[in-house]
RNA sequence: GUGGGUGUCGCCAAGUGGUCACGGCAUCGGAUUGUGAUUCCGACAUUCGUGGGUUCAAAUCCCAUCAUCCACCCCA
């Protein structure tokens, strides 16, 4: 019998959002969506389906082969629901690139969709912010995104010794790989690769990773110097590549906004995606619990002109709600939401319906928020129930109070009680809810 | 895709072969019918993810299957 129903569970990598939940999604989004708002950013979205070339194009194997919703449509055209958000975005600049006032500042809040075992931190649907800033290729572009990064986490509770932005640069590495290590073209995916992990994995275990990539011994310790070397002495001792400087401009204009502390240069920051051109940077929850890159972005250059359209640089950040929820957790700083009601209208009886329902349009026209009982009820079980919502404010009418066009007002929070003219429940209200 | 853990009421959870499966939270009802958070009383799994097997007897052992979590791979 009970395998005739069908099941209760969502579907595997996503998520219900009750009240309770949903509760927190607003919150979040409110938070993310002020901050981003202080810097002048206005948000856009696209749809959930794009076409499949959109990401095939310069997203990066794995993601498209591997990890791509996509399915074919009744008209025979590939189409992919969006694992990200950037691509789109690139489209729609490139769309109307020669219309829109540069320097675009953009953000969005979609749901992304990416097929993989869900684990800690990773769903298969999860909602992301993306921060895009487009039209400057100057340094300035990086030091409002990473600013923005850093006032979105303080925003949310996080202090500075929480997280740490760190930075590395396309360009800078290139050069490392081609002019100071002289590898070999199909010898740096894998180099690359086992860089990104280098954090990961033990000292003996990247050594061996750098052998398979057919590395000698002198490449290997140069690229070990190198990666640990400070941002100066890269440039001391490897010469000032064009990535090298950038990242000097970078470091100065935020080291000059007192954001040093919180932003540090690492080169083995690499990041998986094929598009960025430059400037690369993950944000790194410090706790110990959690020690794991939050979010990340970057510099893409190249990518609107894959349209065909004018080049347009640009630099963003994606941050997933997943990810920052986790973060909100470990470090205590998961607010205690409840429902946003003013004032509960007690139902005395079914006779006062029409009279506890009109004073709830007087008073929502006022523009409280106003629940009503609908259904008689012992009064205790309707004091009970604004408790437990957290109404501080029940107002009721009986008989007494309707024969002299009055009502009762009580304050859940103090357990006060007075009787009123209902004329003067406004002001009484209004001045009990700033309490 | 690979490896490991877990699956007992909405949630947490005791129980590891033998009467009717502890308990807590939540929910619902009640404590002389105009008032809540406390307290008290009561209700709430013929059933232990599902299917099969072993046994006189299974939530407890075995097999399969599904779900979920964690790690890996990869990475927004």
């Amino acid at each position: 019998m009970s395998q005739s129903f069908l099941s209760v569970q969502p579907y595997k990598g996503t998520r219900d959002f009750y009240p309770e939940e949903m509760r927190f999604r607003h919150w979040l989004f409110e938070s993310l969506r002020q901050t981003v708002s202080a810097y002048g950013y206005e948000a856009y979205d696209g749809p959930m389906l794009e076409p499949f070339e959109l990401y095939a194009a310069k997203s990066g194997q794995e993601l498209v082969n591997e990890q791509l919703y996509s399915f074919e449509d009744r008209g025979g055209r590939k189409v992919a629901m969006r694992p990200e958000m950037t691509p789109t975005l690139a489209r729609m600049v490139a769309a109307r690139s020669s219309q829109l006032s540069k320097p675009i500042r953009w953000y969005s809040l979609p749901n992304l969709w990416r097929y993989e075992r869900p684990q800690r931190g990773r769903l298969r649907e999860h909602w992301q912010l993306n921060v895009d800033l487009l039209g400057l290729s100057s340094e300035a572009a990086e030091i409002e995104i990473v600013q923005i990064a850093i006032d979105i986490l303080r925003n949310l509770g996080a202090s500075s010794f929480d997280f740490e932005v760190q930075l590395s640069h396309r360009e800078l590495n290139n050069d490392l790989f081609s002019r100071v290590l002289k590898l070999q073209p199909e010898q740096t995916a894998a180099v690359a690769r086992a860089i990104d992990k280098r954090a990961k994995i033990p000292a003996e275990k990247f050594e061996e990773l750098l052998h398979e990539a057919a590395c000698s011994a002198e490449q290997i310790s140069t690229l070990k110097h190198f990666l640990d070397a400070p941002l100066l002495e890269i440039g001391e001792v490897y010469g000032e590549s064009e990535g090298y400087l950038a990242m000097c401009r970078f470091f100065d204009g935020v080291n000059a906004l007192g954001l040093g502390p919180v932003c540090r240069f690492n080169a083995s920051i690499m990041r998986g995606l094929d598009y960025y051109t430059g400037t690369v940077f993950e944000v790194y929850d410090k706790h110990p619990d959690n020690r794991r890159a939050l979010f990340g972005g970057g510099r893409y250059d190249n990518l609107v002109g894959m349209f065909g359209q004018t080049q347009v640089p640009g630099v963003g950040f994606g941050m997933g709600d997943v990810t920052l929820k986790d973060f909100l957790e470990v470090h205590g700083l998961m607010p205690e939401l409840q429902s946003h009601v003013d004032v509960l209208i007690g139902l005395f009886d079914a006779d006062m319906l029409i009279t506890s329902q009109a004073l709830a349009r007087q008073l929502r026209a006022e523009g409280l928020r106003v629940e009503a009982v609908l259904q008689p009820q012992k009064l205790g079980k309707q004091f009970q129930y604004a408790d437990k919502k957290g109404i501080p404010l029940v107002i009721m009418i009986g008989p007494d109070e309707a024969t002299t066009g009055q009502a009762t007002l009580k304050n859940l929070r103090t357990g006060e009680q007075q009787t009123l003219a209902q004329a003067d429940l406004l002001p009484t209200i209004q001045a009990q809810l700033k309490i």
